[in-house]
DNA sequence: TTAATATACGGAGGTAGCCTCCGATTGGCT
DNA sequence: AGCCAATCGGAGGCTACCTCCGTATATTAA
């Protein structure tokens, strides 16, 4: 079923290289980051990237699915959690913090929760459902509204992280999403 | 002192073609649009379009300059609504619906609000200054937290606008922000 | 009306990035 | 060693950005 052709010598050396030199390049730039660079870097022609990574997403996704898994691995852990609330806030603290290690990849995973066609959603489905477990677990313990869902947590999530970006020091994201947790008025 | 010549008949002409045009692609395609293209639909050189405005945000600047006026006048009359809180919500929300209105336009003014060398900085302070009294308004009473500062309930409100317009409906935004006034909490 | 001149126009041209296509190259197998 | 499928590389066509400067024209003065 699965068969895997291993890839040619010199094929795996140079996918191997671009994912390094994109890493950087994400990192340095964000995701908007010029392909062509990285080729140039990773010692490859332009078109050897497009053959391993017809896209940028495509690119991208490599490079986060890992995080997505380990994302989801977190959220297994938090499920015993002996305060479901503050779990599921700390656990989309951590997702925000994943989502704003490039400049940009907040834009992009927001829009592939959204997009079932995009190699992203795929990739991070399993963390989503992770995820619901815990959004699930604090409606049933009552510290949730029940009217809220785990897009629309994930989105605020997004949004925080986005707003963080946008902000000049660090920290932001976990200021923003504390100030939504605790609620604005007085109590 | 401000003494400003009048424009050329032809100048004028291209000005004001210009910024139809700008307004019309800025609205189809996002703050991106491209500027050869308004160019050529407005029946100009693009040298002449860069003579006018420098930079796209001159561009953006001059067309968005009368709607955050209109919003600091609408802030100057929710000042007397009876209820402080729900009229700084309503403020935000107009405000919201305004940063929807062109793909992008979140992204470059939640910048704007950061950075004091921006035109959209200057251009807006009068309408940030006439939010912030809504806010003093709204903690004075005792309907707001005390530790919230305008230019975070601000940037919330570019979140809530941002993710809204990460969402496949219309209204993400209102929703968003009703939450956020709301809390996430059981009551 | 015409001439002079400041003002404004237009687009060629250099840069950069995207992506495709196909002739040249090379790894791996016999 | 020799073959061939797998892989490579980058030229080339496209679009967009922005600058520069020779050309055109609105305005003013004669």
């Amino acid at each position: 079923m699965t068969e895997v052709k291993p890839m040619r010598a010199d094929a795996r050396r140079n996918y191997e290289r671009l994912l390094e030199e994109a890493q950087r390049a994400f990192a340095e730039h964000g995701v908007e980051a010029s392909l062509e660079d990285i080729a140039r870097r990773a010692g490859v022609g332009i078109g050897t990237l497009y053959r391993h990574f017809p896209t940028r997403e495509a690119l991208l996704e490599t490079l986060l699915r890992a995080r997505f898994d380990a994302q989801a691995d977190r959220a297994r852990e938090l499920i015993t959690d002996p305060e479901p609330l503050a779990a599921l806030q700390t656990w989309l603290a951590g997702l925000g913090d994943a989502t704003g290690t490039f400049r940009g990849l907040v834009e992009l995973t927001a829009d592939a929760l959204n997009d079932e066609s995009s190699r992203l959603y795929a990739s991070c489905h399993a963390m989503r459902v992770a995820g619901s477990h815990l959004v699930e677990r604090a409606k049933e313990e009552g510290a949730l509204r029940e009217d809220v869902t785990t897009d629309e947590l994930l989105l605020l999530l997004h949004a925080a992280s986005w707003a963080g970006g946008h902000l000049p020091g660090p920290g932001g994201m976990h200021r923003l999403l504390a100030l939504v947790f605790e609620g604005l008025r007085v109590s």
